[in-house]
DNA sequence: AGTGCCGTAAGGTCAGACCATTGACTGTTA
DNA sequence: TAACAGTCAATGGTCTGACCTTACGGCACT
């Protein structure tokens, strides 16, 4: 990336390795992930072992694990066998990295909400094509939940999270997932008014849960399509005229 | 998140802040940036005041840095006035992440492909509607470089992804900018392959973006999906069978 | 068989030192 | 006066070596 629009005549004096020591271990590590030679699961050696095979202190070490560990390449435990561990499959980091993103840039709630729509209607075709009958048990299931929390009171815009993302598994692409995951995750919860609001709208939001779950299992594409466009466009509603 | 689905009684004994204190320094500094006490271009204090501030050692506050850099939220210049800066929101970390994910074969070329798709056309519908006099003249201009690159046998994927994220621009929403940008950046180019065949096919493709960029042009949303559909599903049958 | 203690391996932090880079300041020279 | 070169200070990059904290596993005791 930072190498591109170079000028001409810098293949001449290739550029001497000034980069940081810590960025070419970075580096070093990840090829060996990209190329199967470390496998999710797999422990990388410890830090003091690192330190003599890359003759470097242990501080330059530490600093490439803690960038390995913020791409989420790595999971870190303490404790004796503990160590580096290549994670297993998990899109949270990359999710929290979008909503990072989006939470810091000049984005109001309305783009937001409208990239949802977008995505979440966007992805409904392949729902109805592909969910599986567990996934529309698991839906109902939610559905479920969220109504015996709307009983007791205690509906939070989690439940409705939850029933979002697991609607979304059931395209059952995990890009799509990822993607929507991000867009229920932090990035929401940081919308204070709209989890406030939540108890509120619970009651007609579970119900309209419960009608995309009921279009899905009937196949019924259009229906699917038109409940889900109101249900955001409330939502649209209810968080663009706080969060300004 | 680490917070929820907790037992009952865990309210009586609250966990003793048994964090890593770079972490706690990297959340302290998000904060800051997300309530907008800090924007983009201000500079962080120098590493040995931030120490003093924190009241830790150097080497924490340098990886709670490492981790703030490595999340793309500020990149740091060495050398007198040099420091930690805060970023302008950049979508190639994102990018990055994606295409990390991607070769850990947590996610296949084919799925990314599938939510692209998704994505860029269901964007069309406001980019049809939104486009102004300004976004297609930019279109068309875009089209002519790459037709020009064509003929000069210099196409590259590059070129088609400027295309791609100034028709996406064109939707005047910068959180779909951004969602398409980061499937544009790092991730394909990480596919080799497809980069190496983007020669061979880039007269077809800068044919369709020409298409493309009249549909938009005469406001025809049913020739703008047509055109996309095939431009995407031709992408990833060219991606797919490599990466698989 | 169960319980609790303790050793050990691993990460987390600290303090202080030195090097490398860079931009600004200053002084010299044509 | 303008251009150049040398110096200096600020700042990140790295090293060393020490100590603390955590957690697993085995051992001794009950």
């Amino acid at each position: 990336m930072a190498a591109t629009g170079r000028g001409e005549k810098d293949d001449l004096f290739s550029r001497v390795s000034t980069s940081r020591v810590s960025q070419v271990i970075v580096d070093q590590i990840k090829v060996l992930i990209r190329d199967g030679s470390l496998t999710p699961g797999d422990r990388l050696p410890s830090e003091r072992d690192l330190c003599q095979r890359f003759g470097v202190s242990r501080v330059t070490v530490r600093e490439a694990l803690r960038v390995l560990e913020a791409t989420g390449l790595v999971t870190i435990k303490v404790g004796a066998h503990g160590g580096a561990f290549l994670t297993a499959p998990s899109t949270d980091r990359v999710g929290e990295g979008l909503a990072d993103l989006l939470s810091m840039s000049v984005l109001t709630a309305g783009e937001v909400t409208e990239a949802r729509k977008i995505v979440e209607i966007g992805a409904l075709p392949l729902i109805v094509e592909r969910a599986t009958k567990d996934d529309i048990d698991a839906l109902f299931k939610l559905v479920e939940e969220g109504q015996h929390a709307v009983d007791e009171g205690e509906y939070t815009v989690d439940i409705s999270a939850r029933f979002h993302i697991r609607l979304a598994e059931c395209a059952h692409n995990t890009a799509l997932t990822m993607l929507i995951q991000s867009f229920h995750g932090p990035l929401l919860m940081s919308l204070r008014e709209a989890r406030e609001q939540a108890p509120i709208m619970g009651k007609r939001g579970t119900g309209e849960h419960r009608e995309l779950a009921e279009a899905i299992r009937n196949r019924d594409l259009a229906a699917a399509q038109r409940v889900m466009s109101e249900h955001i466009a409330r939502t649209a509603q209810r968080v663009s005229h706080e969060v300004e």
